[in-house]
DNA sequence: CAAGATTGAGGACTCAATCTTT
DNA sequence: AAAGATTGAGTCCTCAATCTTG
């Protein structure tokens, strides 16, 4: 009784030329497809939002503390959380401008190649992403899990598995 | 014999701060969260290239092309077109600007509230929006559904039901 | 020349401020 | 005052150009 007013669902207007018979999907893939692209954008404006509410960090703030934190001495070339992180160069050096205006990593010239600048967690840095990642993984466990029981967790980890070339991105701490 | 080298999977890494044994989550969750992440980054970036080369459109000049498509004299508010896309006003005031000078829509102001802006499909938006949509069809089949089966996307259908509020956003053409 | 980092320009998006009309 | 649209400022991101070092 409550619908079919002026309000459709997604699936019901997944399309727009029914002229011919072309550019239409069904019902459910069209709820899966535009169910993602819905929940993504909701679920991500969500977290960014808490993240720098609490702690005045984005998300790729975040990650780049993050693999900082679990990497070797807390360092890594600016390069290597490029490819890591799946930014661009120039937008790790960015964050890194902000990270470091903020005293939470420094920017050490390698003495091996003069090329190449490492990023260092510094012990402030440390402490404030223990916070970020708890606040983070409390929200994505309450926002995202929470709604999901076990068996479609392993659906959803088995598919988007596909989409991901195995080795590509490597290790992904956010 | 692969992998262990400088290399760790997603799941392995999923987490920085092992000295308490929170802000951890099992492999699975990982996977599963993180390749939502990863998958609506390559899905949306190699769709939005795609459209970009073949019509000069972004996903939101298309969405909105197609809403006006599907619409009532092919005209909508502005204020409609961001309810219903999700975007900000203002963003929807530059798609216009863009849009318009293209001569893909017509701005035209409302006879019964001068306040209301309303933008009207032109024939040439039409046919372009036509063009557009076959092409973005076809790249979400390929890359999306052709990866999948009917079981798993009718998991995923169900599953991000959960995150769009049922009514909100209403009706999503693209 | 190639690799690593930085900088400039520009796109897509949001929020806050403004202006007009209701 | 509130709604609709526009504009300005600022964030996050990418690509192309540049500069330095290998």
């Amino acid at each position: 009784m409550a619908s079919k007013a002026n309000t459709k669902t997604a699936a019901e207007c997944a399309y727009v030329l029914g002229e011919d018979g072309l550019n239409r999907w069904s019902d459910t893939h069209a709820d899966a497809w535009i169910g993602l692209l819905e929940a993504h954008k909701r679920l991500t404006r969500a977290l960014e939002a808490e993240l720098e509410a609490e702690h005045g960090l984005s998300l790729s703030g975040v990650e780049v503390l993050a693999r900082l934190a679990g990497a070797d001495e807390r360092t890594m070339k600016l390069s290597a959380l490029a490819t890591e992180t799946g930014l661009s160069l120039s937008r790790i050096s960015r964050i890194c401008d902000m990270l470091q205006a903020r005293a939470l990593i420094e920017r050490v010239p390698s003495p091996d190649d003069a090329r190449v600048v490492e990023a260092h967690l510094t012990g402030a840095g440390l402490k404030l992403v223990r916070k970020a990642q708890a606040t983070h993984f409390a929200g994505v466990q309450e926002r995202f899990f929470d709604q999901l029981d076990a068996s479609e967790i392993r659906v959803l980890a088995d598919v988007f598995a596909r989409f991901v070339p195995a080795d590509a991105g490597a290790c992904k701490s956010v």
